[in-house]
DNA sequence: TTCTTATTTAGAATTATTCCAAGTATTGAC
DNA sequence: GTCAATACTTGGAATAATTCTAAATAAGAA
């Protein structure tokens, strides 16, 4: 893919959208900007409510509008670890996703060696774009949420 | 995981679910006949539609539970690849899932080397038990649906 | 500025999943 | 084999997650 890893800011996000054919909004800078703000991973939800404190009039919807443009143009990430709420990870690092199975939280973690699709064996019929890699397990030592499963960060 | 890669049948899927101190049931078997007998990567709704035809009196409550089961009792995967429903894979073999963005179909694809967890640098709080990888991109060629986004397969 | 068209909005609609309470079946003990 | 304990199944309601819709608004091009 060849993303740029640092977080893209200002007028930088504009080229991107454009380079897509999507129009620069400020409901989508807003959305991008509260990503940043908090590199956690959470939900459009998590995501709506974050935005609307700064921006009341934001609309769940246009949360969903916003999140798709910045994945579509390459600044932002979807993650799918389980049956729950997709989320969302501004990280763009190549990195992969540690899910705990106890207290639910999502964390990066970094790759060795970064290939591009380093140990899969793809046919030639297959594009490959981009990879996803998510790790299960527990987070035993440093969480002490553990033991719980609602919390999501 | 250790996982049999080998397709889990009669009793001894009995003894896989009495490992996790999970009861054996004509529902459980049910579920788990049906997505050996088309080993793609239905949803649970697929699946729901699927057992009924042999077993019409299956309730949606209870193709969850068995999907649940037999994921637990490590006989089936669960693929998330995206904003959709979950799906469910019954190959145990290593492996990875290739996700198309045109036509939304899955494939397994193969793992050259089949290193556990072989790029990734775990920090020592977390205890890995298993790995997806999800790739992402066009199918070309062999597909003759591509270009539509709903069928799942 | 004006036009074209993408985007936003609120809310309804749909889809996916979970929860519930009552009946049923499985398992272990006897 | 019978019985008790308890996990499982069922249908339906409830909730959660996401998409759709139609009207109003705003971005970008000319």
């Amino acid at each position: 893919m060849a993303t740029d890893p640092l977080p893209v800011s200002g007028n930088s996000l504009n080229q991107r959208l454009a380079e897509k054919g999507l129009r620069f909004t400020s409901q989508r800078r807003h959305v991008y900007e509260v990503l940043l703000g908090q590199r956690d991973h959470p939900s459009a939800e998590e995501v709506f409510m974050r935005a609307k404190q700064s921006k009341p009039e934001i609309s769940m919807a246009t949360v969903y509008n916003s999140l798709d443009a910045l994945v579509k143009c390459g600044v932002v990430r979807q993650v799918n670890v389980d049956r729950g709420a997709t989320l969302y990870c501004s990280n763009m690092n190549e990195h992969a996703h540690f899910c705990c199975d106890d207290c639910g939280k999502v964390f990066d973690v970094n790759l060795k060696n970064s290939p591009r699709v380093p140990e899969v064996d793809v046919p030639g019929e297959f594009e490959v774009r981009k990879i996803d890699i998510a790790l299960h397990g527990r987070c035993t030592g440093t969480c002490e949420d553990c033991g719980r499963r609602e919390a999501h960060a």
